[in-house]
DNA sequence: CTGAAAGCGCTTACAG
DNA sequence: CTGAAAGCGCTTACAG
């Protein structure tokens, strides 16, 4: 275990001060050439590399973001965070990732945590609506993007997608496929995501003259065993109060109410019509097939991490937030069709 | 925005010197009760939070470990990356999550930063056989943790699966069920994993005398257009000279090679066999049912990384190297059927 | 163009 | 039990 190398010991070795290595690390343009490569030969010589920290508790920059998602484990997450993660090391950003499993009191120490570590920015792909911990990281001066998601309260920046309008979207397929009884598996609604797909849901319904039936709507613990369950227990309902079809708040519920509905014996789209939401890779595969909103995820996760990295370099204003809305888009493949 | 509160706002307001308020902060064992609860009631009144950046410059402990992955978009990094970070947040740590897209210029790049960020640890997913930047880290004292992957070099610590012999059960199930021709889908062998998941191939055929042909063995770009498109061309073969059943080195390319079969009109498993490595979530899903070679990824992602904890905190001696090697097991599921 | 000094926000021997 | 002093490894005015 070799002895840390300091800017010290560099500088001892050029035989200058050390403020003046310091100069030549920074490129600053007042030095002589001649100093600049006895400086960086000795850098070369004793394989110096500045140590971030000591760097960064001066110039109040770690070069570091926070990344909170709710679970890495659903692709959606993690085909996005990819996009994030390549783009911060392409401009000099290493990224912190937290999983919050959607619980507030992980969200909370990690946010904490984040601040303590002093992160220069921090994107957001998990907040409940109402949440105060946004106001810490703003009094701060910590940049933030909200990312999927929004919030009640003003003056944050967010980029997500029209969430009403996907469901909407979803919703008049499957009727103008001639399907009425319409059933929704939602994710918990204290998430804006998931709060404006179930109105976009309600409001499409109403549009085309159908009331919403409360014993077609599900909102409850999220992970795969209970969709799973749940939706057996719709299809063992009479014939006629049955769904006909499924709207999903996202791909991976979908895939679990598929396997329900193909463990119950029905076919897919004949009997029963899916559709779900994020468009994530698998749900591409010939295997799978789902019809679902598309939410330009790619395009979404570029957006947040550039234009944070640009409030946190100051090239934009920060007295105005950002506010995308993006436009969700129906990708129809095989999991829809007509109803018998 | 605020100024930051810091120690010595907490000293002024307790009427204290601001060791001591370090002192309780740390919680020293010789602090009068009383100046105890005045520190702490100052700590509260200001909501201070302690620095972690200057605090790490003197400990030398960041309390952040690095975790480097090929690819966080392919679901076996993302659900085991998952079982890491919530692992280490558990044990109050938090990870800087690099994706090197399996680039060895990235690669080298991120363990640069890395060591400047001076992370307490890291564990490694994705490196290719023969790396000297491994010795980098061992000579500053940065504890690695191999997963899923080996050196040639020796004293590195490491947990990997039996790769040869998952490979071999995978040989010995498709020869049980008839199969003579056996094409092999591989990935980059600089990798060990891969490496040895060839190995195993080539010697579970030679073990019941198939000699290995080279046609059927593919290793190159292993992105899913590229294995869509060799498949197709091993597909389009006159039919004695087509395989009857595939061994790919990872679900993910295994389901890109069924997608190639379902799409040239052949049937699984009736007239082709497709078998993965990983046992990704979706495997398991019945609208994919990929026969696969697990590696207990669970398992494989705890231990790594609390290893890794137990020798940053000296719970674990450092003079001799973790070995840990697990025994794969064959998850035999619909894609894999007797030969006609 | 270069260096002496102060400081970032903490911890840690060391005295007392 | 508490505080004065030094130090972690850098950067940044400020003089010269």
């Amino acid at each position: 275990m070799k002895p840390k190398i300091t800017i010290y010991d560099v500088a001892k070795r050029a035989g200058v001060s050390q403020p003046t290595v310091s100069k030549v690390l920074n490129h600053y343009p007042h030095v002589k050439q001649s100093t600049k490569e006895k400086v960086q030969k000795a850098i070369d010589d004793l394989g110096f590399e500045p140590d971030f920290l000591a760097r960064s508790l001066v110039t109040n920059k770690t070069r570091t973001i926070g990344l909170i998602v709710g679970d890495i484990a659903n692709p959606f997450y993690a085909e996005t965070a990819k996009v994030i993660i390549k783009e911060a090391q392409g401009s000099g950003y290493e990224v912190i990732l937290v999983d919050t499993d959607y619980r507030r009191d992980f969200f909370e120490q990690s946010v904490k945590s984040l601040i303590a570590k002093r992160v220069d920015g921090v994107i957001i792909a998990s907040i409940t609506r109402k949440n105060d911990q946004i106001k810490d990281l703003q009094e701060l001066g910590i940049p933030i993007m909200l990312y999927n998601r929004n919030l009640d309260s003003k003056s944050v920046n967010y980029i997500e997608l029209d969430n009403e309008k996907g469901s909407m979207l979803a919703v008049e397929h499957l009727i103008t496929l001639g399907h009425k009884r319409i059933a929704y598996i939602s994710g918990p609604i204290q998430y804006s995501s998931f709060q404006n797909r179930l109105n976009g849901y309600l409001l499409g319904l109403r549009k085309h003259g159908i009331d919403p039936h409360q014993d077609l709507i599900y909102e409850g613990p999220f992970d795969y065993e209970n969709i799973l369950q749940y939706t057996l227990r719709l299809l063992v309902a009479d014939l006629h109060e049955r769904p006909t079809g499924f709207i999903v708040a996202n791909d991976q519920m979908a895939i679990a109410v598929m396997d329900a509905i193909k463990r119950f014996g029905l076919r897919i789209p004949e009997d029963m019509s899916v559709i779900g939401f994020d468009n994530i890779d698998i749900s591409a595969s010939p295997f799978i097939g789902l019809t679902t909103v598309s939410q330009q995820k790619k395009r979404m996760a570029i957006l947040s991490i550039q234009h944070l990295i640009s409030i946190i370099e100051g090239k934009t204003a920060i007295d105005q937030s950002i506010r995308i809305t993006l436009e969700p888009e129906l990708i129809i493949r095989k999991t829809s069709g007509s109803v018998k």
